[in-house]
DNA sequence: CAGCTAATGTAACTGAGTTGCATAAGCAGT
DNA sequence: ACTGCTTATGCAACTCAGTTACATTAGCTG
């Protein structure tokens, strides 16, 4: 299961290819790597699934991951472990022009049990906010926390 | 302003003494000065707040939220800067039994300029999640980013 | 006030993420 | 395909939040 990262190269490439910016082994490799997983991974996930192939440096993972985010590749969930962690956009993977949730909005589910989460693509958007007044919105993020399938 | 939690101190030790266990001189202090504050705070402003007064150890603070946590005094949130902030929980700050959200649920505000975090007491709680089969909800949090009043 | 227990203080450690700088690799342009 | 410029990588050393181990001190009970 390790190695499925491999499979998804070919997209990696063709993905930072539509950036303009340079090509390179460890860009590719931790995209391909996040276009693999369906589960958010942390830095860590990421050097240890590429190390059974690749020997990458971790800070270049970290400067991977942001330069994802910088792009629009990928976003960053940040955890109640105090550990980042890093999903594909949807909009990459699929090519599909619009997000399922409005612009801003992110969901996602971590179960306490086994620490996996994962992007919840359904939630309905009719998330009434009242802030006080001169408050302004720009980003809504719902963490949902609980027991997955397998942990409950 | 910085003196303002001495005068919660009364309070605090009440709410200590409600909890059947040892009341000390540091947990009074922080409690205190989370009565105070009415924004969210990292164990580091809690710390300098209290330094002006009296001298506890950092080690000392970190436990002592853990232990208001563990309690019920108090929560703690997840900023996006991987620093723990902490709030009181308002059922014991005006000793009301229902807390306005229902159970499990927190909803937060982060200003993106001045990095302070308050407490949004008044989000509608009817937000629909669809979770995949097998998964179960234990909480949800709400976590707002944007501009406050000051820096819109 | 004596004694037990639990909390505090101190220091040393962990682990995520960052920074500075020298080296290596992409990508033109020829 | 080679040259050279630019940018990314690798390495080492660092920062900063939070934790652990252990000796010391302070609360509470009798």
């Amino acid at each position: 299961m390790k190695a499925t990262y491999l499979e998804h190269l070919p997209e990696a490439q063709a993905g930072i290819r539509a950036t303009g910016e340079r090509l390179t082994q460890p860009r590719t490799a931790v995209l391909a790597c996040l276009l693999a997983g369906e589960r958010a991974a942390s830095h860590l996930d990421i050097a240890h699934t590429l190390s059974a192939h690749y020997a990458v440096d971790r800070v270049t993972v970290y400067r991977v991951l942001e330069w994802l985010v910088n792009k629009g590749l990928a976003h960053r969930i940040a955890g109640n472990d105090r550990v980042w962690r890093f999903m594909i956009n949807p909009q990459h993977a699929s090519a599909k022009p619009g997000p399922q949730l409005a612009h801003g909005h992110h969901a996602h589910f971590t179960c306490e049990a086994c620490g996996q989460t994962i992007c919840l693509d359904k939630v309905a958007p009719t998330v009434d906010v009242k802030l006080p007044k001169g408050f302004r919105t720009s980003e809504i993020d719902l963490m949902v926390r609980g027991r997955c399938a397998q942990c409950a």
